[in-house]
RNA sequence: CGGAGAGUAGUAUAGUGGUAGUAUACAUGCUUUGGGAGCAUGAAGCCCGAGUUCGAUUCUCGGCUCUCCGACCA
C-alpha cells in the first residue's frame, strides 16, 4: 500500500475527548473512528488488524472442531421470552417495534438463537457433540461505554457454542477451549491469566475469564505468579501478599482486561427452548451446553493498551496492519529519480514476495514526519531508503521495539526476505 | 442511573455582551528534506432551541452530545 494513497491520515493531536491509550492512539493513527459513544468504525488500517485477529481466532477454533456460521443480529421477542431474557436483559438489549408492530431486539448474545436452530438438527446422541461459532456484531445498551474499544455498545464477538450429551463430555471440550484460547492470546501477543469468576446465573461452578494484566483494566484480579492460578476479585478467596490456595506461592493483585470468557451453561437454554436428544437408552434428554466468547475488537484495544510507547503503537507481527513500513527519504540535490526508482523496486520486490508493506512514497513530507508517522502506526519493521543508504548500496532496517538500526546491503537484503 | 467536567475551523486551543485570534492540517507558489521544515497568499469556525437585551458565541433556562469517577457489566 502506498501511503500517498491511504484513505486515512495521521492526526497530529490526540482527540481531546479520549483518555485511554487505545482510543487516543488508534484514532490518531487512523485505525478507528468514533461515531458515537461506545461505537467505532474500523478504517482500513484498523480493519486489517481486526481481520488478522479474527483469522487467528478462526484457525484455532477450527482446530478444535468449531464450525463457523453467522447468525442474524435481529432477534424475535417470542424466542427470548422462552428463556425469560426478553425481560431480564431489557435494560441492555435494544428492543423496539418494526413498522408492522412486531417486537424485535438486537442480539446481546446468541444462546437463544443458536439453541433454537440446533433443535432442528440435533435429534440423537449420535449428533453430539457439535460446536458452532461465529464472529458477529453484538449490541448492548451499556449504561456507560468507556475506554475506546474496551467497552462499547456495538462490538464484535467471537461466540462459540457447544452441545453435549453429558457433563463429562462438556468438561472435556471446556478444557480444550481453554487451551485453544491460550494459543490464540499467545499469538496475539497477550499474556493471560485464566481467572476463576462467578458462574453467574448459569452455573454454580465458576466460569473462567481470560484476563490481560494492565493498569487500565476495569477488572481486578488476584493471581499467583508461581502456578498462574487466578481469581476475579468478585469471588476471590485470595489476598494480595497472601498465599496461593493451590501452591502457596505469593499472591499479587492487578487491574486487568477481560478479553475472553467461557461458561458451562448446563441445560439452562436447552430446557427452556426444548432442545432434546434421544440418548442411548432411548430417553429424551436436554442437551448440555457451553458458551465461549472472545471480543476481537476488545483484544485489539488491549494489545494497544499493553504495547505502546510515547511515540505510538507497537504491534506484534501477527496482527500488524503491515509487517514492513518502507520509508523513502529524498533530497533534491541528489539524483532523486534514481533513488525513487530504487525505492519503487524494493517496494515491488517485497510485494512480489507477498510481504505486506506500507510504502511511504510521499514526496511532500519531511523525514521527521515520516518517522513519527511510522512510529505511531507501529509496524514491526521499518526500512529506510535514502540518498545516504543508496550511497552504500544499502537499506536501513529498524525494529519498532528496538533502537538499533541495521545497515544491510541491498544484495543481501534481497536474499533475507523470502 | 448518581456525581464531576467539557462542547469555538478537519484537529488542538485562546477570547469577547458589539459576529472571533493562534497553532496545525488543507489549497497555490517558491525554497526545503535523517526525527513532526521556511516564507508568502488563500479557503475554513462559536452544538441546538428559547429567554433577557438595541444587540447573545459570551448571561439565564431547556435540550443534545462527549469524557471522567461511581453504580452496572450475560
Amino acid at each position: 500500500m502506498r501511503q500517498s494513497q491511504l484513505f486515512t491520515k495521521i492526526l497530529k493531536e490526540s482527540p481531546k475527548d479520549e483518555i485511554s491509550a487505545n482510543a487516543k492512539l488508534l484514532e490518531r493513527a487512523g485505525f478507528i473512528f468514533k461515531t458515537m459513544s461506545g461505537v467505532y468504525d474500523y478504517l482500513p488500517l484498523g480493519w486489517r488488524v481486526l481481520s488478522k485477529i479474527n483469522q487467528i481466532i478462526r484457525e484455532e477454533i477450527n482446530a478444535i472442531g468449531g464450525q463457523e456460521l453467522h447468525l442474524s443480529a435481529f432477534q424475535s421477542k417470542d424466542l427470548w421470552e422462552k428463556t425469560g431474557r426478553w425481560q431480564t436483559l431489557a435494560d441492555i438489549m435494544y428492543q423496539f417495534k418494526d413498522q408492522s408492530g412486531h417486537d424485535v431486539g438486537l442480539a446481546t448474545t446468541h444462546e437463544e438463537a443458536v439453541t433454537d436452530i440446533a433443535k432442528r438438527f440435533i435429534r440423537s446422541y449420535k449428533d453430539l457433540p457439535v460446536f458452532v461459532y461465529q464472529i458477529q456484531t453484538k449490541f448492548r445498551d451499556e449504561p456507560r461505554a468507556r475506554s475506546g474499544l474496551i467497552r462499547g455498545k456495538e462490538f464484535l464477538m467471537k461466540d462459540l457454542y457447544s452441545f453435549h450429551q453429558d457433563e463429562k463430555d462438556l468438561d472435556l471440550f471446556y478444557k480444550k477451549v481453554v487451551k485453544a484460547y491460550l494459543k490464540i492470546f499467545k499469538r496475539l501477543g497477550l499474556s493471560i491469566f485464566v481467572t476463576e469468576a462467578s458462574g453467574g446465573i448459569f452455573s454454580k461452578e465458576p466460569s473462567h475469564e481470560f484476563q490481560a494484566l494492565t493498569l487500565s483494566g476495569e477488572d481486578t484480579i488476584f493471581y499467583c505468579q508461581k502456578c498462574q492460578y487466578a481469581q476475579n476479585r468478585e469471588i476471590a478467596t485470595m489476598k494480595e501478599g497472601g498465599q496461593c490456595p493451590k501452591c502457596s506461592g505469593k499472591v499479587f493483585q492487578s487491574r486487568a482486561i477481560e478479553v475472553g470468557n467461557i461458561f458451562k451453561l448446563g441445560t439452562r437454554f436447552s430446557e427452556a427452548i426444548g432442545l432434546n436428544f434421544i440418548s442411548k437408552d432411548g430417553q429424551a434428554r436436554p442437551a448440555i451446553m457451553g458458551s465461549y466468547g472472545i471480543g476481537p475488537g476488545r483484544a485489539m484495544g488491549t494489545i494497544v493498551e499493553v504495547s505502546s510507547d510515547e511515540r505510538g503503537i507497537i504491534w506484534p507481527e501477527s496482527v500488524a496492519p503491515y509487517g514492513i513500513h518502507l520509508i523513502f527519504l529524498f533530497r533534491e540535490s541528489v539524483k532523486k529519480t534514481r533513488l525513487k526508482k530504487l525505492a519503487e523496486k524494493i517496494y515491488q520486490d517485497l510485494q512480489k514476495k507477498n510481504i505486506e508493506v506500507l510504502y511511504d512514497d510521499r514526496e511532500d513530507k519531511s523525514a521527521g514526519e515520516k518517522f513519527a508517522d511510522a512510529d505511531l502506526i507501529g509496524a514491526p519493521l521499518r526500512i529506510v531508503v535514502s540518498d545516504k543508504t543508496m550511497a552504500k548500496d544499502s537499506v536501513e532496517i529498524k525494529k519498532r521495539n528496538s533502537k538499533k538500526i541495521e545497515v544491510v546491503k541491498i544484495s543481501r537484503f534481497n536474499q533475507i526476505k523470502k
